[in-house]
DNA sequence: ATTGAAAAGTTGACTCGTTGCACTTTTTAA
DNA sequence: TTAAAAAGTGCAACGAGTCAACTTTTCAAT
């Protein structure tokens, strides 16, 4: 059988993975994504292309490593939710609490810079985060006592995983994540008049 | 001076510009996308691979060609809406009254397919409608009495800008529209209890 | 009409992301 | 011990897209 914590197969291919990884988020922050090739990173990391991509699925997803974490968090923040509280709260909270303090560590700075600057990778991102859409959508019909496919709870998810590229660029953060979260919450009205 | 109406330089450029899109649509439609390659269109157009690049920035943008009036359409939806109706209204009457015909229509049947089943071509037609948000959101702003860069104008562009994907795979488009905008309108909340 | 500049098109070679194929190594099971 | 399955690797190739040099066409100003 094999052992059940780790084989030396597994760990190495961890290994090798981690190396490339680390290889190409160095290279892209001293130089620039698309002055980057596959080539050069696989050369730093002492493997061949074809490895780089048996790996992983394409050069954005050097990047983005182990991302998928997010969905999980996203549902267990809905599912979770303290009694009482409802589920458009239960999201505002959670990506307050969570989103925000990422995208503001100091340590992120570059690679968050990075992903900004490059088109590629703000595309690849948000395609990311609308991939969630649907598991997020069935844990909101879920607790929302809704049919599975409800359109209105899949509607919800999809615009609230659009809130961080919304709130991009923003001075205040928190006051634009608040904002688009009385908008989900109350609906849109032409707002006070700015004269 | 110039000609108003033409001169036969640029005439002769909107034809090969349209000869390489009518190869092109022909061929994907034939084949599919992924196994047609540039230079087959090309040669089908009778022209050099570098020409096609000249007018199309790329292969994705060979099926979308004159798809750059909808951003027209849809501000001057919100700009020239009957006296007393709210924006929001007017972009849920333009959206009912020009999207699902199109949609519907049986001679652009193939097209749809041809997008719907192409991955690349789903990424690229998303990532061309949320390029209207700011221009959208302006003409939002300007009619509700808003600070251009006001973000919840900004916001409810970008979902509305969404609707088409969320209502794909609807059997009821429209009464899937009614109910994106009714979210949009009055804010989301648990739907009635489906036991 | 002539001519000269600008635009359109062509060619061919090149880069880069990505994949298929063949080969070697490791692991597993008999 | 050994055969076969699985995993990893490298080479060569394909398609998208770019670049630079060159030819042709068009336009406009003499």
């Amino acid at each position: 059988m094999t052992t059940p914590p780790v084989g030396r197969r597994e760990r190495k291919k961890a290994a090798t993975r981690q190396a490339i990884a680390d290889a190409a988020l160095r290279l892209f922050l001293e130089r620039g994504y698309d002055q980057v090739s596959i080539r050069e990173i696989a050369d730093a990391a002492d493997v061949s292309t074809t490895t780089v991509f048996k790996h992983f699925s394409g050069k954005e997803a050097l990047v983005f490593d182990q991302d998928q974490e997010r969905e999980s968090e996203l549902v267990a923040a809905v599912r979770g939710r303290a009694a009482g509280q409802s589920v458009l709260d239960a999201l505002r909270q959670h990506v307050l609490d969570t989103w925000l303090p990422i995208a503001a560590h100091p340590q992120r700075a570059g690679f968050v810079d990075l992903v900004e600057s490059t088109p590629a990778l703000r595309a690849y991102s948000e395609r990311m985060w609308t991939g969630y859409t649907d598991a997020l959508a069935a844990a909101i019909a879920d607790e929302a006592r809704a049919d599975q496919d409800d359109l209105a709870c899949a509607a919800l998810a999809r615009f609230v995983l659009e809130i961080p590229t919304l709130a991009q660029g923003r001075e205040d953060r928190r006051a634009a994540v608040e904002t688009i979260f009385d908008l989900l919450t109350h609906g849109w009205e032409p707002p006070g008049d700015r004269s």
